[in-house]
DNA sequence: ATGACGGAAGTTTTCCGA
């Protein structure tokens, strides 16, 4: 089973590069983030023409996510709950690898909040976002022991998914209380499935649009896939893609694949 | 210190992302 996360920073803008994507990479399950659409304008049928089930939550001009897939969702969630915000950013939904109910895995596809910088209140907005979003889970892997919690999640977990650390050094997406929040999630026996393999150095998932980022391989590395404890076994591969960065008009971010 | 690029809204200029 693959899976694989997205941002793609405008649906609209980036649809012929998704269908593209899938094409070449005929996924189980897909994760977008910052599809930027309201439901009423959701691509279904284009998807639906490609092979894929989906299921979104989206609003005008920010945020917005989706699961696309090959099977269609059960037990969807938006959101987080008991949570109340207006931003979507979460949606979650079960799928069924066979026929043994016991081989089910929930997939949870986070937009997490960027935080702008470490002195403004969409910062603190930010960590109490990934507080609410770490009860949640606590209380979901004990529903699901096979979770794949997979998106954007505005935080460089170290040093070395950060181009320069020292230029970074205590800023938004890498400063120690977003760490710490990162390692939480992992000490509720999620694992972040790109570090289960030997990797390139510089490896990163998102450069910025200016300054020429992408070519010189200026990048963080800030969209991960992490898989519960009971799944680690059986995780074949986990790769970024760095093909779709390279197209007319791409996406800032590009796409993060686990095998399991 | 600031902007750089790209998208969206929506109308000519602003907000936001990471």
């Amino acid at each position: 089973m693959k899976l694989a996360t997205w941002n793609v920073n405008s649906l609209k803008v980036r649809l012929p590069h998704v269908l593209d994507w899938l094409a070449a990479n005929p996924v189980d399950v897909l994760c977008l983030q910052e599809t930027k659409q309201q439901d009423s304008d959701f691509p279904q049928a284009e998807l639906q023409a490609a092979g894929y089930h989906s299921v979104f939550s989206g609003q005008k001009t920010y945020n917005g996510v989706a699961i696309l897939s090959r099977e269609s969702a059960s037990d969807v969630q938006f959101g987080i709950p008991d949570h109340a915000d207006e931003q979507k950013r979460v949606i979650a939904a079960t799928f069924t690898s066979g026929s043994i109910a016991s081989d089910r895995i929930r997939v949870v596809c986070v937009y997490v909040p960027n935080g702008q910088s470490v002195d403004s209140d969409k910062y603190h907005y930010k960590l109490k976002w990934l507080v609410a979003l770490h009860d949640w889970l606590k209380e979901e892997l004990t529903r699901y022991p096979k979770l794949v919690l997979l998106g954007d999640y505005n935080i460089a977990p170290e040093d070395r998914d950060v181009h320069d650390p020292i230029a970074w050094q205590g800023n938004v997406l890498v400063s120690e209380p977003e760490r710490q929040q990162f390692k939480n999630l992992a000490q509720l026996g999620l694992r972040d499935s790109f570090r289960l393999f030997e990797q390139a150095e510089k490896s990163y998932s998102w450069w910025d649009y200016r300054m020429m980022a992408f070519r010189r391989n200026h990048g963080l590395r800030i969209d991960h896939i992490l898989i519960s404890e009971p799944l680690v076994a059986q995780c074949k591969s986990c790769v970024i893609d760095k093909a779709p960065r390279k197209l007319e008009r791409p996406s800032d971010h590009t796409p993060v694949v686990v095998e399991l």
